[in-house]
DNA sequence: CTCGGTGAAATTGTATGCAATTTATATTTC
DNA sequence: GAAATATAAATTGCATACAATTTCACCGAG
């Protein structure tokens, strides 16, 4: 049970430490699809487990509702967000809106390090997905996640780097409702193609690529199958 | 002293309506230019003014600093951000990346009620340029803003037009900042441009058009000029 | 057995208290 | 008078207390 992947700080800036820490490791259990959507958050039992006052834990949590990964309902508690199949639809049209130009201006800045850094990553998401159990199947699906976000970090705008990583979390939450073949995840060797346009330093190709990706990995969803959906949220009360 | 603008909500979710509201009035009054870059924001203070705990102010404070409206330093509070040179060229290469396409998708959206409502808007955009004092100027700032954020309304993107709803907000800043000719805010009759081409139909046009007004206001800073920074920020300690 | 209601337990929203830290003011020293 | 230091005030970070609300379990009526 190795770390897998080196995991990207949710932020540089770091605040207060604690809800900080708090907050990530909620997020790390989203993308990782440790918690499912509609899951309850109860501000005690968190508080506990990371050994803080609720005060704490509220800051996180108001965090994480601010970006959409959260729904906080007014005197009912906060919620693993549970994505509508209208919100499905504007979290890739807006992902389909950020990534290519992220990709475009990855290519000009991309230097010889970040290629290695995207080589190895490869390689371990290709293990990943290769290894059997259900850990290795949350490991890549989180690294299939990194590897956006790397992309993000190599274009060099922190603040589009922020949209990405809401809009990658929210992508898992929508992936585990909707997804289909669980292929959504793996997209077979895209994201090496997406190197490969990195590499060449052809921008638009790099771009094209990564607009196919996302289509490819909206096609695997099937939003009419609500699943087994809480209820309350499918009527969206 | 008339409101000038319909107010667009922040928000359609109100979670919790009082550090909402507190957030929404800290948002006006950061737009409006009332409250400017490094003022520091005291808790108490803020508290009594609305008539609330520290507790529902640090909440608002807590959704701003995510937004990135406001520096949250520990121990020693929370202040209105300084966007830095780097800081902004960052906010406005986002806008160079979300807004032709968000003008792209209201192209295609935008109905007829749309059109009278940005007609009306630019009539009053215009009113308030024409008009004289400085209430008018927050008034007329505030209303340039909002053109670009019923844009994003229009386009029917919830993520999306949050996203902008930030981008907007800390432009404000940074015209602040390091704006020159107090032109940015203006930007003659660019919008008036914008939306000939949506009414035109004509999307990749009012791409274009957004995008160069978009330059035209970066065009008019100075990034040198960090004016009379409070060399905390000025040292970036 | 189901439906509706009643009371207890659990949970959240907010205010407040206290320690820790920072900021401002006063005082000393040179 | 300026710099350095000590002291007091202001402010934040966090935990906790308490009221308001929701949730749950139980029970009786139909």
């Amino acid at each position: 049970m190795k770390p897998a992947t080196e995991t990207v700080p949710l932020r540089d800036d770091a605040q207060d430490d604690r809800s900080q820490l708090i907050r990530e490791a909620l997020y790390n259990a989203i993308v990782e699809r440790r918690l499912a959507p509609g899951t309850k958050l109860i501000e005690t039992e968190v508080g506990e487990l990371f050994d803080v006052s609720r005060t704490v834990v509220r800051a996180a949590l108001q965090m994480l509702a601010f970006e959409g990964l959260v729904k906080i309902e007014r005197n009912r508690g906060a919620f693993i967000a549970y994505p509508s199949p209208d919100e499905a639809r504007q979290i890739f049209e807006s992902r389909r809106v950020i990534e290519p130009e992220i990709a475009m201006r990855a290519t000009e800045r991309m230097a010889m390090a970040d290629i290695d850094m995207f080589r190895s990553h490869l390689r371990e998401e290709e293990r990943l997905l290769a290894e059997r159990g259900p850990n290795a199947r949350r490991a890549a699906i989180k690294a299939s996640g990194d590897f956006h976000l790397m992309l993000a970090a190599v274009a060099g705008n922190q603040i589009l780097e922020r949209f990405m990583r809401e809009l990658i979390a929210r992508s898992s939450l929508v992936i585990a409702l909707y997804g289909q073949s669980g292929a959504s995840s793996c997209a077979r060797s895209e994201h090496a193609d997406i190197l490969g346009a990195l590499i060449a330093r052809d921008g638009k190709k790099a771009a094209s690529t990564i607009l196919h990706h996302i289509d490819h990995i909206e096609e695997d969803l099937d939003y009419r199958a609500a699943g087994n959906a809480p209820l309350r949220q499918a009527l969206r009360l």
